[in-house]
Order: C-alpha cells, then structure tokens, then sequence
DNA sequence: GTCTATAAAGTGATAGAC
DNA sequence: GTCTATCACTTTATAGAC
C-alpha cells in the first residue's frame, strides 16, 4: 500500500499482482500444484520481476501467511474490546462468516492450507498471536464466568472447530446458502456449548 | 491381508510395506514432500517393486484414502446400531479420541491432509460415506427428539469440528495430555450443544 | 526494475535383466 | 516379482541484456 501510485488506474504494484495470483493459486490448487509459471502469468509479469521481489516460492507463502496472521490479529484486537465473552465470541463469529462470503481466498488460507507443509518455520496457525488472543479470550470469559467453567483449550476447539467446519463446507460447497442463513443456529449451539449452567440457551 | 505368508514373522507383504511407508511419509511430511524414493528407502523395496503394485504415486494415496474411508464408514455403521442419538454421537467421539492416541498416522491421514489436492478425482472427505452417514445420525436423531430442533447440517459441524479440532490440537502437540483427559469436558460442550431444549447439561 | 534465456537439480516413471 | 539403471520431463532459480 506504501508504494500505491498516485493515479490507482495508471499502474499496478507488481508485488501486489503477485501476492494477489499467489492467494488465488494456492487456495484453488494448493502451493504445490502452482508453479512459479503459473504465477507469472496470472500475475502478468516476468519470472524475473517475481524473482526479484520474492527470495523464492517459500517466500511469497511467506508473506501471505504473515499478512493475513496480522490482519486476523487487528481484528481480534479490535473485538476484544468488547463488553463480554458473548459479544466478543459472536463478533468472531460473524466475522468469519463475512470473510467466507466476501474473501473466500483469504478464509481458504486459514482453514485450508496445510502451511506447515510449505513453511516449516513458521509455527501451526493455532499457535499464532490470534490464535493465542482467542485463548486468552475464553480463559477470561471463564474465569469472569461469563462462560462455563470447563478447560478453555476445550472451549476454544469447540467454538473455532465448529467455525472453522461451517467455513469449510461453504467454500467446499456442501452448504448451499450464504452463512447468514446458518448463523443463528450456529450461534445457538456454540453458546449452548459455552454458556454458565444457569443461562437459557441464548 | 488375503496374502499374509502362514508364518507372519518370516515375510513381510511388499504391497502392505508400500502403504505403511507412504502413509508415514504423507502424513509426517506431506504428500508432494515425499518423493518415491523416500517410500522406496522406508518400506524397504525397490522403485520396480513399487510401480508392480501401484500404477503410480497418486494411486498410493487413493489406495490409503479407500481403506481410510472403508473403515470409517465400518465403524460407524456398528455405532449406528446403538439406540440413540446420545449414546452414538458418544461412540464416534470417544472412538476419534482412541484413534488419535493409538493410531495417530489414520486420524493424521483423516483431519490433515487435503485429499483433493492430490486425488482431483475423489469427493472430499466430508462427502464420503462415514461422513454422509453422520449426517443421517444428525436428522434420525433431530427427527426423533434425542437432539433439539437445528439445522442438522449445523449439528454435524459443531459435532465433528469439535471433535477434529481436538484431535488436529493433540497432534500438533498443543494439547499436552492424552485425549481421554479432555473427554468429559469435550463431550458436555457437545451435548449442550445438541441436546433438546429441556434436557439437562448431559 | 523488468525482461528473456537457460542452467541445475530433482522427480516420476519406464526398460529390461534376473 | 523384484531389482538396477536411466530416461524424459518439470521445476525452481539464476545470469545477464536492456
């Protein structure tokens, strides 16, 4: 975005177009079965330009992996500002369900890409600093007893599995309507999962 | 095992090395990280060997997907035969949570490897068989009243999202203790989650 | 910064002896 | 059925001109 020209019309940022065709290659055919040739032509440059600002192939993974842990981070900040584990855990889950329907790439990253296969440097997304703030989030939620005492590495698999699985029967096209139809029944069951014993079921 | 030798100790069957190997490798590394000669080397047989059974790589995978998919579906079908929605649901939970701690490559095979990006062929797993099967456990018991009134497609998702998600959890090294550790914990998220509304938190 | 051309290496798969 | 040797091909990555 630094080196976005001034007249967005004029001319694209090659690095953009890269990371943008890498996103759609890797999430449609997985890393593997996308070649740097591939990249390169969607992207509509050089093998060269791609070499130039990408060290190698791990790289531009790389990069999409950083900037979509730090982008989910931000939002994850942002939510927990919120009153309470109930307002904070359904903003989650309406954002993913956004994503899903609006940045089906981005989500597919997340809950489809095996990136330790690709980038055995970086840690299994459910060890990075979102995924660690949504910890912190069910732990504080307990131990206010907003939510139900239980082990929150219990609550945090069943609220992030069940958002992860809806996810991907959508993009994998089991689902047939957008999430929104299924939001409420969602919602429903994850707080009946969570809640303190002497709350009614939503 | 039709050609298991008489003496077991004396022969191992080549075909069965072949898939114990690649199922290793697959899992541990990764399908497109796994060269023949990687299965070569571990299963202890030549690349000659190795194209007399199988046609090539993909049919390794195929070959371990079938079986995956057989089994599963052999299992679920005895589960089946209990008498509620209660009592199965539980049977396929604690048999994931069994699985993962004993058979760990199998629940590997089954929650980590995206089986479309090597086999384009094969439907994906939450379309097989077992996977059709759980659904129909969802509806029968919603249809009966042993599980509250939701979209049954919403069920599943909270059912086996929770129940991969542990499991991904425990092989990825995050959850320290064994499974049967968490197993009540995990099981009454579940069941509130399910359970009709008037009924009691498991 | 961007391109074309090509090098270097690894891979899946085959051939043919035993 | 099992082996060794090797082919044919793709792929990543680099070199060097512009």
């Amino acid at each position: 975005m630094v080196t976005t020209p001034v007249h967005p019309l004029e001319k694209k940022d090659p690095k953009e177009e890269i990371l943008k065709a890498a996103l759609k290659l890797f999430t449609e055919k997985g890393y593997f079965n996308t070649s740097i040739a591939d990249i390169r032509q969607l992207a509509d440059v050089s093998t060269g330009t791609i070499y130039h600002y990408f060290k190698n192939k791990e790289a531009i993974a790389d990069a999409l992996y950083t900037e979509v842990v730090r982008s989910l981070e931000e939002s994850f900040k942002e939510i927990r500002r919120l009153n309470n584990a109930f307002e904070r855990l359904r903003a989650i889950l309406e954002l993913f369900f956004e994503l899903t329907e609006n940045e089906p790439e981005i989500v597919r990253f997340i809950v489809m890409v095996r990136h330790q296969e690709i980038l055995s440097q970086r840690p299994p997304l459910s060890q990075s600093p979102p995924f660690r703030l949504l910890d912190r989030i069910m732990e504080e939620g307990i131990r206010a007893g907003e939510l139900r005492r239980m082990n929150p590495q219990v609550a945090t698999a069943v609220f992030y599995g069940t958002v992860a699985r809806m996810a991907l029967l959508r993009l994998e096209g089991v689902l047939e309507k957008p999430l929104a139809f299924y939001l409420l029944d969602t919602w429903t069951a994850i707080w009946r999962a969570l809640a303190p014993a002497n709350e009614k079921g939503a």
